[in-house]
DNA sequence: TATGAATGAGACTTCATTCAT
DNA sequence: GATGAATGAAGTCTCATTCAT
């Protein structure tokens, strides 16, 4: 264990656990620019600045790579519910969450949503990937379902979380097809409109 | 002469146009199944029950069978767009274009929008295609437009043309992701209703 | 036979010796270009203005194609020797033939000697087109040969007629090498001037 | 202990710089034989002992294979120019070249020049192959070229050199045609006879 | 004769994965 | 832990040749 430290210690920000971070990180955001299959292991050990060989030592398999992006998608979205839960009242919640959307329009232009993207083409897949990354979007359109039960609508929480959710989806990808920021923009306030018609007075 | 019909009939069936035309469609049925990068030729000729050397006299390559698929989705959007426009107001145009969707709901649990995949996927290449596909996005988001304008909302009728679409990849993309044809029956509910609340009186 | 002759005269230049020659001479053309092995036989089809699927009824192969091509270069060496012939002294002959490979030296710029460029690529397939070559090649020494003995050099005249035709491919291949015409017009004029040493005062 | 000897010493043989150095030679071999249209990448590996996929790993298309079979040809070329420049005189220098080129003479009847049908391949080809090839020629051609001009004959070096080098060229060719070493011992006795001639005294 | 269509063998190339050190 | 090298399966594409009419 002395042994172990020492090395870590050596060998500092190239050492394992951060070379692993490094290729999820890495792998997350090639797979958004470049999509699953058309990224090769070398253009994610390339990205995280790794030897090729070396990727193996970490992930067995390209599918452990994507699977850890998916985790990594989670983590995100969990950071992002943790900073959201602080503001006071639901409406603030979710109109903050399109506005973090609506940021990222420029990112949206040019690869479309980072998840969405991401799911529509494990679906395509014959592995479970997708299961996988189904269970994350579940934990988003949980939560935004949460807020609306806060806001009242008890009835039909769920579908409006799955408007919302659905919205960003449709408008991410116009967005990137069209390659056009506005209708981010554009769509962003009828969202904000329509979150504060149903937020009450 | 029975033989000679017979092989006529098989000939007939079997060559010239008939199977370009067969190729297209398998095309488009594989693509949407699969997606482009997990799509082989051999995919594509056994679809289409054609030897995989014979798929070159038709495309020279595999984008332009992908091409050739565009196509094929802008042929059909010009056959749905000639069918709604015999209905005699915009309001039940827009309606029976929700209706479509909601219809061709277990297509789209299994494997998302033809369309919208196709699209989203395409955007991760480096080529043309995705600008190909954009225009016919384009093409279905004017129509949508001129129906909105139709009902007097000349003013946001843009706008409301990206909600409705988007609205519907997204719905697409979420009755996938969650393996839920109701996601695609509850969100068509609300995209009717929201129609004739634009619709007027 | 009736028959025959109204199909050839209702078809005029395009029936049957005339197509067949027409893909002999764009053989020839289109191999000297491109080479054997990167012609293929669409390349001569269309070079020779005849339908891909035609070819074969004139050509069982590619290289029974080849080996007209061959005869074609045979055919113009005896016209050729037929023209110098006419000339009254061998030096006269031999100087004629010299001039008129310095003539086409922007053909020799571009791809070579039309002849040598043939050979040298048959010489690296297995079959026995190289022999047939071959023989074209021994018919022009043969000539340029007893164009030395009737100069008086019988002793040597092979190998004169070796030097003269050697020097002939050697500067086509370094005249298209170095793509300079201007090697061809000196190197042609050092070989006039070595002809006329042989001829004697 | 011997087995980890014999591990090590197969593995010194099969790897890194051996193996691609091995490619190499294995490939300028092999396009000397077959050309570089006949020649794939399985016979390449095959001739070098190495598996096909393996190839790509050294060489990422087989245009950079025959790039660096070019540049091997110019490894040879200064290799030979650096033991020929121990000769006293120029025209000892020249007479060494020539004896070179005819004891060769055995390749030469089966294949031709190594080089020359290379150079002359590679100019019916698109790519820029030949312009690479063409500048070993250039420097072997300015070698000789300095050597007449050692020998005094600065006025027409260049011509002296391009009509050695054609000589060879053509020579190679014709033996290579007529399947006959002869020609080669034959031409060679002349060539060395004109060097000798030219080196006055 | 004539020809569009068909076909399969084989070429080049990519890449996930494994291995030896 | 780390890494360059190795490997083979599979994909796209070309093309000579054959076929049916």
């Amino acid at each position: 264990m002395t042994d172990s430290v020492q090395r870590k210690s050596r060998r500092g920000a190239d050492a394992g656990p951060g070379k692993r971070e490094r290729l999820v990180t890495a792998t997350t955001r090639v797979l958004h620019r470049q999509g699953v299959e058309r990224t090769t292991l070398a253009d994610i050990a390339t990205e995280a600045e790794v030897p090729v060989g070396n990727v193996y030592y970490y992930f067995r398999t390209k599918d452990r790579l994507v699977e850890a992006a998916i985790d990594d998608h989670e983590r995100q979205l969990r950071e992002l519910i943790a900073v959201l839960d602080e503001l006071p009242t639901p409406g603030e919640r979710l109109r903050a969450l399109v506005g973090g959307w609506v940021e990222q329009r420029d990112l949206a232009v040019r690869y479309g949503c980072p998840f969405g993207t991401l799911v529509s083409e494990l679906d395509k897949r014959e592995d479970d990937l997708d299961r996988h990354a189904a269970e994350v979007m579940r934990r988003l359109l949980t939560w935004v379902e949460e807020q609306f039960c806060a806001m009242g609508h008890d009835a039909d929480a769920r579908d409006l979380a799955l408007s919302l959710i659905g919205a960003y989806q449709g408008m991410s990808l116009l967005t990137n097809t069209l390659r056009d920021p506005d209708v981010m923009v554009g769509q962003g306030r009828r969202l904000t409109a329509w979150i504060d018609s149903l937020a009450g007075g």
